[in-house]
DNA sequence: ACGGCATGCTTGCAAAATGAAAGTGCTGCG
DNA sequence: CGCAGCACTTTCATTTTGCAAGCATGCCGT
């Protein structure tokens, strides 16, 4: 399998590079994720399950029953990719 | 809705951004790319449509009743992003 | 101590996307 | 004419995604 299915099958499924986008800012609570990304609650809470289990963040307690995500260095090293993403969209025609 | 987004609207359902890798290659048949992609025939065609209708490719009447699909400059213009993400699926643990 | 509230999920079920398998239409070739 | 190869389409099962409601935990005010 190539190297980009092997990225597709961490980041290939919905709301994932999403979520990672979101945590480039740093450190988000689930509730805030699912307010600013608009992810489904059941959606949101599996694909933060996989992506701990990828190895691309990872839950940080806070006080009380709440706790935060944030990226690992995997993580962080998808900047690169999300970036490269945006920028395609953000082209129009492109340069001629 | 973020750039990234708007990417993911066109490369995000399954297979496309491997279709699009495939092409990065040069014009590809039908029958080519779903024998090196795996794909399911029914999907393979449907992305193709989208892909086409969303200017990344177009149809490149060949000999006969064939043709091949090719990447337009816009196409051309997601390489940066694919190499990225096979990059970082390639990376090990990463140079601590 | 206890009820209410915020946060972070889980569960049940409907809708949409994906997949497997078989079938269709066209074209050239013998 | 009949057959084979290519490029799909169609049908139906399976998986993924989405919506809505419910549950668990822990603080906070009274």
């Amino acid at each position: 399998m190539s190297d980009l299915a092997t990225a597709l099958e961490i980041v290939g499924p919905r709301w994932a590079l999403l979520i990672v986008e979101r945590l480039l800012d740093g450190p988000q609570r689930y509730g805030d994720l699912q307010r600013e990304l608009g992810t489904p609650t059941n959606m949101l809470a599996t694909r933060l399950r996989e992506l701990e289990a990828a190895g691309v963040l990872y839950r940080l307690p806070l006080k009380h029953n709440t706790r935060a995500y944030a990226l690992t260095e995997r993580g962080l090293a998808l900047r690169a990719a999300i970036t490269a993403l945006g920028r395609w969209a953000a082209d129009e025609i492109g340069p001629s």
